[in-house]
DNA sequence: GACTGATTGTTAACGGTGTCAACATTTGGA
DNA sequence: TCCAAATGTTGACACCGTTAACAATCAGTC
């Protein structure tokens, strides 16, 4: 019994341990549906264990929501990395980098993008993983620029318009708005009938 | 004070009031600041009373989100009716609506745009109001093709990619990662700096 | 190896929340 | 006038996030 004790009393990884069974329940509830008391007992521990790890409950998903930027930070770098001298492909594989967390991780897409945790207390951690992960997105813009296969404008404006495109497909995916692809190849010809239209411009050339 | 029950039991028009006081609560603590009692005591009524005129706290929000849906509607209206022959500037006067009504209501865009009431209880009010503010922008988008200013693609396709940036940019604002622009003129000089480039194309032509 | 402080868990409590059932008041029509 | 429907109130319930007080364990020092 003390043996038994003395092996649980300390989980020894009780942190990520409530990261994922976190996101496991927020797969199955939901943000809303997600209290910080029923992750606790996931990772079969009392309700209050969860503080000596997070400030909050807050804190807890801004991990998971850091985690996911990180995700999508290498998906950005693969993309440049796999085609080093098509822009446009990088471009369009990290489009689908973003689609594809949406389609698979929803929640925690959900997470990242819906602006839940965009208040003034986002933590350093957060803020930095989220600024990388634009930031790989924005070098691939810059590939192409320098490539000399965008138009002669503002980078700036450039990026801006890119990333509300992939940003607002996704938004529209998770709030429903668009019926979501049921494959990866529907979502993979979403992604190219958008993109397409974006790189050639809806105006009539 | 038998006369002051007789006035006071009975609010008269307590849903409205309710919904009022929850726009108003809304814009001061957020959505996720908001309760139910909080709003029941701003209307100066018993915390149970909304349950007489709302099914639910979701149903409340749903309320103030379709309200939400009908004034992009009608921007959507006033910019066909006011630019008849000319569907650029409808278009970017009906993305100015959006983006607008991002600025003015961010708590009550957060409730359309974030996908908060996107569950599959979703309220028929709530959804044919949604559909009818994207028909609007779907029908100004038409408008153009049939003036033949758009490329000959599918109009399905057009729409969905100017509507994904509009909302992309939308979301981001509300989410934090580009600045909330602090003027109507900064505002405006950023959708046209992103409508330009949609409806030019990314790439040099 | 025993002592000691830091770490990491538990338990119990607090105020707040959404929701519901039971009850009270008012209203409007038969 | 009376009665049913509509509308508001009160009180309860379970749940939640968070904190304080306490307990067990671990790591390092003598």
């Amino acid at each position: 019994m003390q043996r038994h004790l003395k092996e649980n009393y300390h989980h020894g990884d009780l942190r990520n341990a409530l990261i994922e069974a976190a996101i496991v329940l927020l797969a199955q509830h939901g943000v809303d549906g997600l209290s910080l008391r029923e992750v606790a007992k996931a990772a079969g521990v009392s309700h209050a264990a969860p503080y000596r790890h997070f400030r909050n409950k807050t804190e807890l998903l801004e991990s998971i929501a850091a985690l996911g930027y990180n995700r999508l930070e290498e998906a950005c770098q693969l993309a440049a990395k796999k085609f080093p001298d098509d822009p446009e492909r990088q471009f369009f594989e990290a489009g689908m980098g973003y689609l594809t967390l949406v389609m698979d991780q929803p929640e925690i897409a959900y997470l990242m993008f819906s602006g839940i945790l965009s208040g003034q207390k986002r933590s350093e951690a957060l803020s930095s993983a989220g600024t990388k992960a634009v930031q790989s997105l924005a070098q691939i813009i810059e590939n192409g620029k320098q490539l000399g296969i965008y138009a002669d404008q503002n980078t700036e404006d450039l990026t801006l318009t890119a990333l509300a495109c992939v940003h607002g497909i996704s938004m529209m995916i998770l709030g429903g708005l668009i019926k979501r692809p049921a494959t990866k190849q529907q979502l993979r010809a979403l992604g190219k009938r958008v993109s397409s239209m974006l790189l050639a411009g809806l105006l009539r050339r």
